[in-house]
DNA sequence: AACTCGGGGGC
DNA sequence: GCCCCAGAGTT
């Protein structure tokens, strides 16, 4: 009953009338969705990686006004993204976005791929990622698999399984996606899986590939998050000074501190820490 | 396959 | 308190 070959074209069609059906009556209206451009579409979904709709609508107008196109995100200096990116968390996508910029603007004659192979190519996108711009930019009938679509599938075709691997829904996604829209069928598709998780114990909790977060609370991630808050505010600060202004161990902030160093994000100059 | 990376809101 | 979030990169 939960394969493929059971999927008749009869509950195909009533599938997709009941995920349209809710699309139409309650489907959100957000600004990714008001345009076609790459790169603004890429923005958003780089912003949407663990990281809810509505902290991206906080930021994403903004975001895009201080960097309307791929060549003004290119050429920012990295401190101004992150000032911009403040507030959406995991800092190192705003450096692997504006790395993915960058990218473009020299190797691909500032314009954004088209293809998985050349999206994924660039820093910070995934498969996830790379195929949401071909769906929602391009319209290409991909495969998409992100936690609302799982959501949606396992709550319809997987009622008590557990686990479900991403590999048992792929025939369901790929029989039931409607190649005439594709971009409105995943956007419909994201939205009922949100309002499924609403009403029932996330169904996602029972993929396979789901995974519990760590506490935040007393974690490296906040201690990163901390220091490069500390930074955008003073321009010239020491070691000592974030060391000695922030309430974590010593020990801790300062390898910490060697880690931003190492991945890019900050940079170590006469005694002072800064933006990279 | 398991772990790390922010930050805040819902409950 | 515990949960999650339009995932990606590293080990």
């Amino acid at each position: 009953m939960n394969n493929t070959s059971m999927l008749s074209a009869r509950r195909t069609a009533a599938f997709r009338g009941t995920v349209y059906d809710y699309y139409k009556r309650h489907g959100r209206n957000l600004p990714w969705r008001e345009t076609t451009d790459a790169y603004q579409i890429l923005v958003s979904e780089v912003m949407l990686q663990q990281t809810q709709v509505p902290r991206v609508l906080l930021k994403y107008k903004e975001f895009l006004d201080c960097f309307p196109h791929v060549a003004a995100l290119a050429a920012a200096p990295l401190r101004h993204v992150l000032s911009a990116w403040q507030g959406l968390g995991y800092n190192r996508r705003a450096l692997m976005l504006k790395q993915a910029a960058e990218e473009i603007v020299a190797h691909r004659n500032g314009i954004v791929p088209r293809d998985e192979k050349g999206l994924v190519s660039l820093p910070g996108i995934g498969p996830a990622t790379a195929r949401a711009v071909m769906a929602f930019a391009f319209n290409e009938p991909v495969i998409l698999i992100e936690t609302n679509i799982r959501a949606v599938f396992i709550h319809h075709f997987f009622t008590g399984e557990e686990p479900v691997p991403d590999s048992a829904l792929i025939p369901l996604i790929e029989k039931t996606l409607d190649r005439d829209n594709p971009g409105r069928w995943y956007n419909a598709l994201m939205d009922y899986g949100t309002f499924l998780k609403q009403v029932h114990a996330n169904p996602a909790r029972r993929s396979a590939h789901h995974q519990r977060q760590s506490p935040f609370e007393g974690s490296v991630r906040q201690i990163r998050g901390a220091i490069i808050r500390l930074i955008l505010e003073k321009v010239n600060i020491s070691p000592g000074d974030i060391i000695q202004g922030l309430p974590f161990d010593d020990h801790t902030v300062s390898e910490t501190l060697d880690q931003l160093e190492r991945e890019g994000i900050i940079a170590a100059k006469m005694g002072y820490i800064s933006i990279a």
